[in-house]
DNA sequence: TACCGCCGCATTGGATCCATTCCAATTTAC
DNA sequence: GTAAATTGGAATGGATCCAATGCGGCGGTA
């Protein structure tokens, strides 16, 4: 995910693609808190004019990932312990409720999806994939979200995850924890297969509060 | 809140502004579902380009609230009843948070303003000035959500709010409905001085349930 | 009379140009 | 030598112009 014009598909809008190329390299760590983001570098290095370009950091900004100072710059946000426990506190309530919910939907093909991930899942941990591992937890959250019928819940999830993530993939996590994550995502499973609703929101509260807690010790050091 | 160049404040950035205006007239049904939004037509009556205009409109419908159609024309989005349950389910685990929070949280101070707010919106119910009350019922939930002190979550259920909203503005109340929402504002309120979290929590889900189930009456005949 | 195809108009997407304003560096005055 | 003022560069905000495309109307033909 860099900024080559030939990643470019002309037939799709413009503004959406570069927002996922910009978002994912600020998400990812590749673009750095206070880092300046020059509309126009990136539109030249992309072969397109400023337009869509502003479009997609304007969304951007929205979300929080930057902050825009007219006539004066554009810059990725400082990760903020305020922040960050802000996301937590909406990505666990809105999390816990997927959860139920899809204790109550889960088929048989969704619980076969879920299981082929933590196999994959288990595969990246015990290979050190540090970086793959985290896409593979996105998706068993996603998964879920997609489970429970509600697509807009996924949207408000991503973007308050947006601000974990950032922490995540600053560091090395703590020996363990990845085997950690996999138990959690294992009773998370369970519950649903159960169709135990309250028991999968607990395990997913769980989790969200080790994944958080381990977020805030491994990105301590950066939070302004 | 017209499209009137007039109230436009030159020196803040127009596109901000544009989006709350015509959110605005969205979200109170002054453009109904549907309707064509035309960002030439709009930019003309506010005396700017479409540069602002667009970039508003591009934020709107990244809500939802219209839908974007390259090369055709840009609408207001229908009110679904999918999306009316999902804005619900939303919303509600949003707000059963923030009256968790707020419950520990409640000053003297914070008290006196959700008094003083219901003090005014008994009296716009017993005067049957519905719209007035409506922006009062806003106040008071948005107020809990500052009391919290997690300035996210209240944009987060203010954009899932705005699918409701749009449900309760199109339509006269049913007798006695402002009465009940009262009694649930108290209810909630009672919980909170007490500092009893999950008290407050089922009150407000209460709360936002009746309002759901109320919607969806009034609004019945208008689902796509 | 009905259906198929062509052409023009309206609308959004993108590119480019101009205006505004903030920041920083340099210069000048004390 | 220091501090303040001024000036120039650079960035975002806004305006205007061009391109691409979907839709509707019109006409011709079967």
């Amino acid at each position: 995910m860099d900024l080559d014009p030939s990643t470019l598909n002309r037939a799709l809008p413009l503004r959406d693609q570069i927002y996922h190329k910009i978002r994912n390299l600020i998400v990812v760590g590749q673009m750095k808190p206070g880092e300046v983001i020059n509309e126009v570098a990136i539109a030249e290095a992309l072969g397109v004019s400023r337009t869509p370009v502003r479009e997609a950091v304007k969304r951007i900004s929205d979300e929080g990932l930057v902050k825009i100072l007219a006539q004066t710059g554009t810059y990725v946000a400082p990760i903020s312990r305020a922040d960050l426990e802000e996301a937590y506190v909406i990505r666990r309530a809105l999390e816990m409720e997927s959860a139920r919910r899809a204790a109550a939907k889960l088929t048989p093909a969704a619980s076969e999806l879920l299981e082929d991930n933590m196999t994959a899942h288990r595969l990246a941990i015990s290979r050190g994939r540090y970086a793959t591992a985290i896409q593979l937890d996105d998706v068993f959250h996603r998964t879920i979200a997609e489970i429970c019928g509600l697509p807009m819940i996924w949207r408000a999830v991503d973007i308050s995850k947006a601000q974990m993530d950032r922490g995540r993939y600053l560091a090395i996590p703590r020996p363990g924890y990845g085997e950690q994550t996999i138990e959690q995502h294992e009773a998370i499973l369970d519950a649903l297969k159960r169709h135990d609703a309250e028991g999968a929101a607990q395990a997913m509260e769980n989790h969200l509060e080790t994944s958080f807690r381990n977020t805030l010790e491994v990105a301590a050091d950066l939070l302004g």
